[in-house]
DNA sequence: GTAGGGTTAG
């Protein structure tokens, strides 16, 4: 860089004094409308139309006979009338395929000015190529002005490359104005290179630089953050006085990216007394920064000195200072400023009010309420109420809004909170709107008051205020979730007959999950029939939630028929409703009903997923009719899906309980391992050792509770328990104690019927005193099971046996003393 | 302003 300093320095001393040389140059090369006489006129209206009709056709005759008249300017007026790039680009296109016709540069640019403001690299490109291919010639202003168009959606390496090829193939002899325009197409991205090798080829020309070069280095320099060439740049070009509003901004903004605040405010300084003042965007663009940053003074000053330049502020800029302002913790600044705000004239909207609420603590959205000048318009009364009630709703204070809304009514004329009377220095009608109930409402409804909801609800129609659908929804809502079913009814009635506004899909679902959640069938059904006239879709979650509570009581015919009556509405649930009440329908043993269910679904073309099927899959093999189970298994994979878990282990249990457990421990196999899969689980585990033990295999069981741990898969109580009970019953109550033991050292408390399997064993191998001390046990973390308990038979057998042996009898007897057997036991063991 | 509801071991 340094080099080219010093270069243009020579330039500048040496030939700058020559002023005829130093002219501004003038010849800019934009496109300037051309001219076309009437009749032309009428062609290029006709061509507009015909290519904007559709459906459209480019060999109707009408294009035809319209093509001899063609002419360049016409092509360039058409080019310049389309909205629509797209259309422009098929004209173009048209037009060079007719014979006698041929675009020059004009028609280029003018297409080139249509693509690059709709953003079209890939057609620019395709121009680019064209202009060069097709040999136009050009004037360097109008190549000047293609490279523009290229520089403007960034393609600057093509823009280098046209000027080049458009030099050697002799079509232009580019000027000044064409390498200016190059080298502001380059400032805007990062190919310093470039920028010098153009700049050193200038200067090799002999040509004087002017601003208008060294704008575009200076814009690279900054953007590159190379500012001590920037600065240079920038020397240069003050001395010369050719530093303009363009050039400040340039600095200005770069040097307060660099975060460099003072620096701008010098800058800004030094300018004003070369009469060169920062325009309104910049102003706005380092206001915003510094807010931004953080840098609120910086952004004040800068505020200020913009008012003393003669601009008004939009309400966004004050908006951003506002904003910071609040933030930083300044209100009182914050708030100053807002009264200026409101002094100059700019009404504040809500949001930027709703802002400064966020903010302001309870006194100072009173003080801003007390400084409303009289005869203020009522409109910003109102805004300004419904601020302060929306800060007592968001401050949980819904008593105080509800109070301050009734007072604005002047409903409550006997309230004797004069606090609240003096704040209210408007009252009546026309100082409440919709939003100020809206407000209050939905307060009340989030604070669980929804009779005084309605009630004030009930009340707007004294002060002349229409509801809207959002407060009839809220307040529908609210009432269905608190299942004032009549009342909501009631008011849903109200919203279409008396308010003739139109429920929604919204509207409507609530009322249907009410009554699903009421398990109200017929009233479900009666409702899904109106949300038809509506084309109002009954909610899937509503619908399988009745489903499901109707199967949980039993009442599972009546989900299927629910289901039955919705798709005969047209509204078919999904997979997961139907599978709901498959799962009800085995619970209830109509296992053979489930399954036509499931094949109804498939007949209809609903593909059932992977837990559809493992719902019938467990189903059937709970029944033990597990080759059928292992058929749906098989179709399953089949059709594409994968069995999860869940339905190996369904299968596993399945094998187990027809005693076939080599063709579980097969499953067990084929259990994916895969990370995703997670393998099997402990319920794998646990339903093997269950079934490796009924299946008299407990050494097997054994070893699979440790392949279990090795795997990383923690037991829980119920894989505990099928131990104990599966060791018990093997004959093996010493390895079945130490898995108690263990369990109860984890903390975890076992069902009696692990005792019992476990007293059976020790009674049946005489181990009486260890029967009695388990039964200790057992008795010191629970109770002796009553008489209707299914455990309390064969405990009331160990017992016997245990009070018929002397060596125990005396410790028995002393438990049913002491109470610890319960009260059915003393008379008839005695 | 409105997407989570259905599956396995005792």
């Amino acid at each position: 860089m340094r080099r080219y300093i010093h270069i243009f320095r020579l330039w500048f001393y040496e030939e700058c004094s020559d002023a005829l040389r130093l002219r501004r140059f003038i010849c800019t090369g934009d496109q300037v409308s051309p001219s076309v006489s009437s009749d032309s006129e009428q062609l290029v209206s006709n061509i507009v139309s015909i290519f904007t009709k559709k459906p459209f056709h480019r060999d109707s005759p009408e294009l035809r006979n319209l093509a001899p008249a063609l002419t360049t300017k016409v092509v360039e007026s058409v080019l310049n009338r389309f909205k629509s790039w797209k259309i422009a680009h098929e004209f173009f296109d048209w037009a060079s395929s007719q014979s006698g016709y041929m675009h020059n540069c004009y028609t280029i640019n003018a297409l080139a000015a249509v693509l690059s403001g709709a953003r079209r690299n890939a057609e620019m490109k395709t121009l680019s190529s064209y202009l060069v291919n097709s040999r136009c010639p050009m004037t360097p202003g109008a190549l000047g002005f293609f490279i523009r168009c290229l520089g403007n959606v960034g393609m600057v390496e093509e823009a280098d490359a046209v000027l080049n090829q458009a030099k050697d193939l002799g079509l232009c002899i580019p000027n000044k104005y064409t390498y200016n325009c190059l080298l502001q197409a380059i400032s805007r991205s990062d190919k310093v290179e470039i920028l010098e090798m153009r700049l050193k080829e200038m200067t090799d020309f002999g040509w004087e630089l002017d601003k208008f070069t060294l704008t575009p280095v200076l814009q690279m320099y900054c953007n590159l953050g190379r500012m001590k060439c920037a600065m240079r740049v920038f020397e240069i070009m003050g001395d010369q006085d050719w530093l303009d509003v363009h050039s400040l901004s340039i600095m200005v903004l770069r040097l307060s990216k660099l975060c460099l605040t003072d620096e701008v405010f010098e800058l800004i300084q030094k300018m004003e007394s070369r009469n060169i003042r920062l325009n309104e965007q910049t102003f706005c663009i380092l206001i915003h920064g510094f807010v931004k940053e953080s840098k609120l003074d910086a952004a004040l000053e800068l505020f200020d000195k913009m008012k003393r330049s003669g601009f008004t502020p939009e309400i966004s800029l004050y908006d951003t200072i506002i904003e910071g302002l609040c933030k930083k913790g300044q209100l009182k600044r914050a708030l100053d400023l807002y009264l200026e705000m409101r002094e100059s004239g700019i009404s504040p909207d809500s949001k930027l009010l709703i802002k400064l609420s966020d903010f302001f603590s309870e006194e100072q959205m009173i003080q801003l309420l007390e400084e409303l000048p009289e005869g203020m318009d009522t409109k910003m009364v109102t805004l300004y109420y419904n601020l302060l009630l929306t800060f007592y709703i968001k401050a949980g204070l819904t008593d105080k809004a509800h109070i301050m809304l009734r007072g604005i009514m002047g409903s409550d004329s006997n309230s004797h909170d004069t606090a609240m009377d003096s704040l209210i220095k408007f009252k009546g009608a026309d100082f409440v709107s919709t939003a100020s109930f809206n407000i209050v409402i939905s307060g009340l409804i989030q604070k669980g008051e929804v009779d005084s909801a309605v009630g004030l609800f009930l009340d707007m129609g004294q002060v002349h205020c229409r509801p809207t659908v959002e407060i009839y929804n809220n307040l529908i809502e609210a009432l269905c979730n608190s299942n004032k079913l009549d009342v909501a009814k009631d008011l849903l009635r109200e919203m279409e007959a008396t308010s003739g506004l139109s429920p929604t899909q919204f509207t409507h679902n609530c009322i249907f999950g009410c009554l699903c959640r009421r398990e109200d069938t017929i009233g479900a059904i009666d409702m899904v029939k109106v949300m038809r006239v509506y084309a109002h879709e009954p909610w899937i979650k509503h619908s399988s939630d009745l489903v499901k509570r109707l199967c949980n009581k039993g009442r599972v015919t009546e989900a299927c028929s629910f289901l039955a009556d919705l798709v005969e509405e047209g509204f078919v649930p999904d997979i997961v409703a139907y599978s709901t009440a498959m799962r009800g329908l085995i619970q209830t043993h109509k296992i053979d009903q489930a399954m036509e269910l499931f094949r109804d679904l498939q007949a209809q073309g609903c593909r059932p997923d992977v837990v559809a099927y493992n719902i019938l899959i467990s189903g059937l093999c709970k029944a033990k009719r597990v080759s059928e189970a292992d058929k749906l298994f098989e179709e399953m994979l089949e059709g594409g899906l994968f069995p999860s878990v869940v339905t190996y282990n369904s299968m596993i249990d399945g094998w187990c309980q027809i005693g076939d457990v080599d063709r579980a421990l097969l499953c067990l196999s084929k259990i994916s391992r895969k990370a995703q899969e997670g393998g099997p689980d402990v319920i794998t585990y646990t339903t093997l050792i269950d079934g490796l033990c009924i299946a008299g295999r407990p050494d097997e069981a054994l070893t699979m509770w440790d392949e279990m741990k090795r795997q990383g898969c923690v037991p829980h109580s119920i894989t505990f328990m099928a131990m104990i009970k599966g060791l018990s019953k093997s004959g093996r109550p010493e390895e079945a104690r130490s898995y108690l033991k263990e369990m109860l050292r984890e903390g975890m408390k076992p069902q009696i019927y692990v005792y019992v399997a476990l007293l059976e064993a020790l009674i049946s191998e005489q181990k009486l005193e260890e029967t009695f001390q388990v039964l200790r046990e057992m008795l010191e973390i629970g109770s002796f099971p009553e008489l209707k308990d299914k455990w309390h038979v064969a405990l009331r057998d160990v017992l016997a046996k245990l009070v018929q042996d002397e060596r125990t009898s005396s410790s028995i007897r002393a438990l049913v003393a002491e109470g610890h057997l319960g009260p059915h036991l003393s008379d008839t063991d005695r």
